[in-house]
DNA sequence: CTGAAAGCGCTTACAG
DNA sequence: CTGAAAGCGCTTACAG
């Protein structure tokens, strides 16, 4: 790369201290300095076509004016989305931002939290692993601001953006009911997360609420590495038993398409094999024969409101900020089996 | 932010010069260090958790480890697949990734490289837009290592990655053809973006080489900024035409999405009433009732290639390489009507 | 074997 | 109104 105009380039050109030129570049101490000389830097600067160095002034200043961003998997339609929110945000407020993918690992999350502080990012915006609470701690003992995304840890306080989760698994529930759902299943992740907790604690809340039969008993826990091969084994479990469900709740779009996909090859019919609900959305849902209804999760909002929290925090407001997000029923066809047609149960 | 643990912090502990702690820390000039000493210095490093200030060393060195990652929109999943694969490649090697998401807008792509240059990133990975020559050669003149991604210009010499589109877009023409195809019609991005044209060329080639008849005639250019309603208004021209298109070969993922919405609000049976083809791929395709045959593009070595040749630059490899991948039809349902039934036409 | 010194490109308190 | 100087946290050629 070749060396670029530095301050001290104008400076010599201009024939004054590099102090000066960094005063009128950042248009600081206007008043006392002579109208002519400030034009004069002006106009070199732009001849000589100067940007500022950012890792010059990062140094001195300890502000990059640069946020990292971890998310579970950037190649996922979630994590994809929230980055393009974030990164509107963060733009509209100088910021550019560093990404990385932790794939739901706590080494890697960790390792990428450190190389993005050690690149001086002003701040994290992350959606944290099952343990990642020591990294937590961390971030708080040396003071990096952070907000946490789409997850939290209830036992550990800081800043978070979610969605209320169970809220999500309630409402879902509820719908499924209200569809004349009889027998509810779920399918979720094994998993300690609390925000996939929630989403089970929503959904028994509603059936117990209700009085539907069945509870924890209708509960299937799939591995996030070998999610085909488990989820096509719960689908099965779940419809194969004595009292076969009637709808299937699915925890998360992942879980969705593998579903989907075995119900495809199994040419079950829905909704009137199975009828379908699904927290959290993707693109393919609305291309199934029976568009799948689902959960939405106010990502724009949610991305929104975890960079200006963060940005706050950067600009010396410590204050904590916990939001919850309410999510939207999106109502489609895959649900709609047992509304459309109650008396033939 | 708390302070971090400098060199300084170590050498005075030590009773060491910071030159001392560098060299260690650096596993340099080891030959020539006391064992003790050396012992002694790693030890405080990591009792004091020292991590290097990245930007302190970039400042010194030129060199932050950091790549920029400029594509049309992150949130779309031919982006997130790409930058999930170019931070993998990268982390590999110990660099992390900022990102950005030009929008197809020369100014924001500008504005974009600037900001990451700025910044101190040691090189670019960038899917340009229309009119980005200007830019890039900025980028050569000030020489900034830079490989363009998906698209290029033929016009313009430097290193890239991109699909051999021209080929794409013939493969999946002759498949037409060879499924039955008569009048195969195509819509695409109305755009001087090199590797559009192609694809447009390759169906042309392909229909005249076959004596198809129609050529240019059967051919739609949409805009980007009017995505839905154009293809809505393309797709409807080419069916009620007086001899209407028996298949459809669609540029992009984006416009197919679109498509498929039209053709599902009209109810059209895929493949009887129209047979379609995409070039590019997205998740979606394959819930729909008749699953789209799509020519894929070989995204994991698009992105390793144009990440390793980024890296190769960046260490002083200047040579400029030139990649052309070969796409990949993948047959699915929406194509076969012709195939499957020659005999009925 | 080890250290003093200069310098990367900025900012900013201080002195004039 | 303007400049000299120190310093952010590193690296590295040079001297001893």
């Amino acid at each position: 790369m070749k060396k670029r105009t530095s301050l001290k380039d104008i400076a010599t050109r201009v024939g004054v201290s590099t102090a000066l030129v960094s005063y009128v570049l950042n248009n600081q101490k206007e008043d006392r300095i002579s109208k002519e000389v400030a034009a004069r830097i002006k106009a070199v600067a732009k001849e000589l076509n100067y940007r500022t160095n950012q890792i010059a002034k990062g140094l001195k200043t300890s502000k990059t004016f640069t946020i990292g961003l971890i998310v579970a998997d950037i190649s996922n339609s979630f994590s994809a989305s929230l980055a393009r929110i974030i990164e509107d945000e963060a733009d509209k407020n100088g910021y550019t931002v560093l990404f990385g993918s932790s794939d739901e690992n706590d080494i890697k999350l960790r390792k990428l939290a450190h190389e993005m502080i050690n690149r001086g990012v002003d701040g994290l915006i992350l959606a944290p692993t099952e343990n990642a609470i020591e990294l937590l701690l961390e971030l708080k003992e040396t003071e990096v601001p952070f907000v946490l995304l789409d997850r939290y840890f209830p036992q550990f306080r800081s800043s978070y953006v979610a969605l209320d989760n169970f809220q999500a698994g309630y409402m879902a529930t509820e719908h499924a009911i209200e569809s004349g759902g009889k027998r509810i299943g779920m399918i979720n992740f094994r998993s300690t997360h609390f925000h996939l907790e929630e989403r089970t604690r929503g959904w028994l809340s509603a059936l117990r609420e209700h009085k539907i039969p069945g509870g924890k008993k209708q509960l299937r826990l799939v591995r996030e590495h070998h999610l085909e091969s488990e989820v096509q084994k719960t689908v099965n479990s779940l419809l194969s038993q004595q009292e076969p469900v009637d709808t299937l709740l699915l925890a998360s779009n992942m879980i969705a398409i593998h579903a989907l996909r075995y119900i495809i090859e199994k040419r079950l019919k829905v909704p009137k094999d199975i009828a379908i609900i699904v927290i959290d959305e993707t693109e393919a849902f609305e291309f199934f024969y029976a568009p799948l209804t689902f959960i939405r999760q106010p990502l724009q909002e949610m991305g929104q409101t975890a960079t200006r929290i963060l940005l706050d925090n950067i600009s010396h407001n410590k204050a904590v900020s916990q939001v919850n997000l309410s999510p939207e029923l999106v109502v489609k066809k895959s649900s709609l089996h047992h509304y459309s047609s109650p008396l033939k149960r």
